[in-house]
RNA sequence: GGGCGUUUAACUCAGUUGGAAGAGUACCUGGUUUGCAACCAGGAAGCCGGGGGUUCAAAUCCCCCAACGUCCA
């Protein structure tokens, strides 16, 4: 077994003087030209060389320009030694489940050209692949180099030795590279140095070089050829792998990064983003903020502060206070005396200055891909870099809207870029965000101002557990929080150092609890063999009988499968040759019928697929080798086919009508109705429903035959991109896809209308909310569209019925009807309140008086909420001291002592011991305060005794 | 997909150990005035998100559901 990997001793290393030497701080293996060379170029000791004087040279422009002429020359270079350019793919990698962003160049090809399944686009190519990693978010704008949103530019090989396919491999790789560096880019050949670091991950493994410039990592080249074995014969880190058949090179380069080396500018945000560094140094004030420090050279400055950045590693959560003494002794090492004030005055708002653009990029590029921003998903990532912006523009002062930044963005950083959205569509998103952000704060402070009130006023610190939660439940960052406290007298509060970090950590903790996945495990044998089932659905949807032979059937447990169609307990799965049965899958819920062999008949009561194979589920055995002929339930499958093509009409309409944001988010169809989820940045109304409806209804009368068709993946993605996959990341190298005119076309596996028309009608029933971002529309078809609206009918039939009006007259009635029942019930509260005033006035036998207080004891009629009006009525007049027995048979009785409060009475008698000695009457309890008790109980003939009991207590 | 939180008058929100549903704004009436959120008096306006449960009694305690918010996958 080979430990690790050998040295990386390419050929054009050896002819081309360069030497193989360890490093003195990391103890890697490195290679380069200077033998004399101690550190590898990516240590804590090789600061940035380029910072003021560019190692890369023959660029002047800046910022987009610069990325442009830069990224030319990259794919340029390669297009002319052999390489096919692949036009980037979207920075939501919508055609992957594991991965909501796109987050290298690899991730365009993964799975299926990396796993070999599919070919892919070109081969070899070169991409500069837009991508971004939000993981490193809170260090963009401080470190200097760090950044949300990237391209890397990439060459990509894919090898198959054993099938004679072998392009080139680690020595033609690095010689590219190194002829890049060194004559196109100029880049002097002796800072170069290549760093041995093998790479892992993902079940795959291989030798990696790091290429290191400057003291920057400019490039990482990936030798992808092992994959995860337990008898794998090489040993990395603990885990064996052996040599697999198809081996990628995987190499990144990164643009931004290439921009900085060639503009060395202090920092990276300055070779990319300088009109809008200078832009927003100017709205925030801050030449004013340098004139007021005369000594300072703040380039000189932003330049050491840069560099030690490069080489201090700041991690996310590190201790601001520890960073920035950390800084001031190290800025002192080189000459520069500043002290913390001073230091901090000039970085803080730039750090938001340079952070604000990186994270307009990524969001611009997410929106502009349709995402629609929500609660949680991909739509999250992109609120989440939303309220940050908000916070950073604030903490600068800035009095500008989100969607003006974005407008400023597209403009000048974008260059109007071709977007699936449209601008306006952008800043509409963007306007809203930031609405929903400000009522975000609003409803905050005043939870805080709750919260707040247990806390001493002259605290320095707030709570841990307080800022925790407020975080996290109401989405107020820890320095919101402090902000308004301090709006709010509490003076003296400060964030305490290290809570940031602890607040890292408490997150990463929660995330790892959270991690663990089931699998499904399937009815079939591990290592079955048979001949995968042909689907005769796909061939013909309109055949509904077929002929085929048992090739595998197996006794099952109960509760094996649910019975999607809950038809009764499957107790066999049976998996034949060919088959007609639709299993469920894409949202569409399985056909039903039955099987019939020479002497017996099944039912089929649901149906999976499993692999290449469809599993029935029937309700009695067949044996294997068995013909056997199977009968779809038509009707079933016709209505499945309304709802599935419906749906996908739907979709479309909703997509013309809404904007291109508007994606499948989930799907749908059973026999009753189907539900369509979309993505929409605000809730449908009901005219948006009625537009979408008729739209598609007149797609049924304008389309006169779907397209169906069957392509490979490199071909399908190049001929209709990847809006295709709204229904999930196809697993297959074959994509079905269903075209209905111009309207709408996706790849999908259902079974669909071959005439559009035959569907009858769609009707959309309603729209309801899934999630912040997306819509569900719920829709009848076909026949189902005909059964919705009888049984409409048939509710307001009966509902006129009732009212005995006509049905247009229904809701004028229903209004009048509501109406006069709240008139007739407050009528009805104030008559009995009449009714007991009558009562217990002048001469009324209920009333009695007793040493100057009036005794009443009365039956009323109703529950407690009823005797409380009359109880009231009675004792609130304070020159009437009254205490008032009201009791009523209602519900196992019930009875209300009350006493005018303040007065003589209130002093003599306590409510709640005349209610309790009086109770046991009805066989119940009851309490209350002293001056109103109320109580009940099970046994309402009592109540008479209950009564005359309080009469006798009270006058004796 | 998971955690936490919210849901009370048209709006913004209080509501204590379970014991008679409140305030401010807006609205209506009258008065005083007419100057930028004017003042005084009075009035109307609530299935306390929905459904179960515990209890003599639930806005309040327990369970389920829904919508909304928020943090994280």
């Amino acid at each position: 077994m080979n430990m690790g990997l050998p040295p990386l001793d390419l050929p054009y290393f050896l002819d081309n003087g360069f030497s193989r030497l360890q490093c003195r701080v990391t103890g890697m293996n490195f290679w380069c030209r200077d033998g004399s060379r101690t550190t590898c170029g990516d240590t804590t000791e090789d600061e940035y060389t380029f910072i003021g004087t560019p190692l890369i040279g023959g660029f002047s422009e800046t910022g987009k320009a610069l990325k442009d002429s830069m990224r030319n020359t990259f794919l340029n270079y390669f297009a002319e030694r052999n390489h096919s350019i692949v036009p980037p793919r979207p920075v939501l990698a919508r055609w992957r489940d594991d991965i909501h962003l796109t987050i290298a160049s690899i991730a365009a090809f993964q799975p299926h050209a990396t796993s070999g399944l599919v070919e892919p686009p070109a081969n070899p190519l070169t991409i500069s692949q837009p991508c971004i990693r939000l993981t490193d978010v809170d260090a963009v704008g401080r470190s200097g180099r760090h950044l949300t949103t990237f391209e890397m530019m990439a060459h990509h090989v894919f090898n198959r030795p054993n099938d004679g396919q072998m392009y080139y491999w680690m020595n033609e790789c690095v010689e590219y590279c190194d002829d890049l560096f060194v004559n196109h880019l100029g880049i002097p050949a002796a800072e170069i140095t290549y760093v041995e670091n093998p790479w892992s991950g993902g079940g795959n493994a291989g030798p990696a070089l790091e290429v290191i410039v400057g003291g920057l990592e400019l490039a990482t080249l990936v030798f992808m050829n092992l994959e995860e074995h337990p008898e794998g014969d090489v040993d990395i880190k603990g885990v064996t792998y052996r040599e697999m058949d198809l081996q990628i090179i995987d190499t990144g380069y990164g643009l931004e990064r290439f921009c900085w080396a060639a503009a060395g500018t202090p920092t990276i945000y300055e070779a990319i983003y300088p009109d809008t560094v200078n832009w927003l140094k100017q709205l925030a004030g801050y030449d004013k903020i340098i004139a007021d420090l005369p000594d300072l050279n703040l380039n000189k400055l932003l330049g050491e502060i840069s560099k030690l950045s490069g080489i201090m590693n700041i991690e996310i959560g590190s201790d601001e206070g520890e960073l920035i003494q950390t800084f001031l002794r190290r800025l002192s090492e080189r000459g520069i005396e500043i002290s913390a004030e001073v230091f901090s005055k000039v970085t803080t708002p730039l750090q938001a200055i340079y952070a604000i653009p990186d994270h307009m990029h990524a969001l611009c590029n997410m929106l502009g891909d349709g995402l629609v921003p929500s609660n949680s998903k991909a739509g999250y990532l992109a609120r989440m870099l939303a309220r940050r912006v908000l916070r950073l523009r604030d903490d600068l002062g800035l009095s500008i809207s989100l969607a003006e930044l974005g407008s400023h963005h597209i403009e000048v950083n974008l260059g109007n870029a071709q977007m699936k959205q449209t601008k306006d569509g952008l800043l509409t998103i963007l306007a809203l965000e930031e609405e929903r952000y400000g009522e975000t704060l609003r409803k905050g402070e005043n939870v805080v101002k709750g919260m707040l009130e247990k806390v001493a006023n002259n605290s320095t610190e707030l709570p841990d557990e307080l800022l925790f939660t407020l975080s996290e439940t109401h989405g107020l960052a820890p320095d919101i929080v402090v902000r308004i406290a301090r709006q709010n007298g509490f003076s003296n509060v400060k964030l305490r150092t290290g809570f940031a970090a602890e607040m890292a950590n408490r997150h990463a903790n929660l995330t790892k609890a959270a991690a663990g996945v089931k699998e499904k495990s399937g009815i079939l044998p591990e290592g079955l063999s048979l001949p995968e089932t042909t689907l005769q659905y796909y061939e013909d949807v309109n055949q509904v009988e077929f002929e085929s032979t048992v090739l595998w059937a197996c006794e099952i447990a109960a509760d094996a499968t649910e019975g999607s169609a809950s038809k009764g307990v499957a107790s066999h799965a049976i998996v034949l040759g060919q088959s007609c049965f639709y299993p469920e899958g894409g949202g569409q819920v399985c056909d039903l019928g039955s099987l019939c062999s020479s002497d017996r008949q099944v039912d089929v009561i649901d149906v999976q697929k499993e692999g290449n194979y469809v599993i029935h589920f029937t309700n009695g055995p067949l044996s294997v080798g068995d013909m056997v002929s199977g009968i779809v339930d038509s009707a079933r499958r016709r209505q499945l086919m309304d709802h599935h093509t419906a749906v996908h009409i739907v979709g479309g309409a909703a997509r013309l009508l809404l904007g291109p944001h508007v994606y499948q988010a989930g799907a749908n169809k059973n026999v009753e109705g189907a539900r369509l989820d979309i993505t929409h940045y605000r809730r449908l109304t009901d005219q948006d429903l009625e537009a979408i409806e008729v739209l598609s209804n007149n797609v049924l009368k304008q389309v006169q035959r779907t397209e169906k068709m069957e392509l490979n993946r490199k071909e399908a993605d190049a001929k209709f991109g990847f809006d295709l996959y709204q229904g999930g990341a196809p697993k297959g190298a074959e994509v079905k896809i269903i075209r209905i005119g111009e309207h709408d076309i996706q790849a999908c596996g259902g079974t669909h209308h071959d005439e559009p028309s035959k569907i009858g009608s769609i009707r959309i029933v309603k729209s309801t909310a899934v999630q912040d971002g997306v819509e569900r529309l719920h829709i009848v078809a076909g026949q189902a569209a005909l059964t919705f609206a009888r049984n409409q009918d048939k509710l307001l039939r009966q509902a006129s019925e009732i009212f005995g009006v006509a049905e247009h007259d229904l809701p004028r009635t229903s209004q009048r009807f509501f109406d006069e029942w709240k008139a007739q019930r407050r009528q009805i509260e104030a008559l009995e309140a009449e009714l007991v005033r009558v009562k217990t006035s002048g001469d009324g036998d209920a009333s009695t008086e007793k040493d100057g207080v009036r005794i009443v004891v009365i039956e009323g009629h109703g529950e407690l909420r009823q005797l409380q009006g009359m109880i009231g009525e009675l004792t609130r007049d304070v020159n009437l001291p009254t205490v008032a027995v009201v009791g009523s048979k209602e519900g196992g009785g019930k009875i209300i002592v009350a006493i005018t409060e303040n007065t003589i009475a209130s002093e003599r008698y306590n409510a709640v011991e005349i209610l309790q000695s009086i109770s046991s009457h009805i066989r119940g309890g009851g309490g209350g305060r002293p001056t109103i008790a109320q109580g009940g109980g099970t046994y309402p003939e009592g109540l008479d005794d209950a009564l005359n009991a309080a009469r006798q207590l009270l006058l004796g």
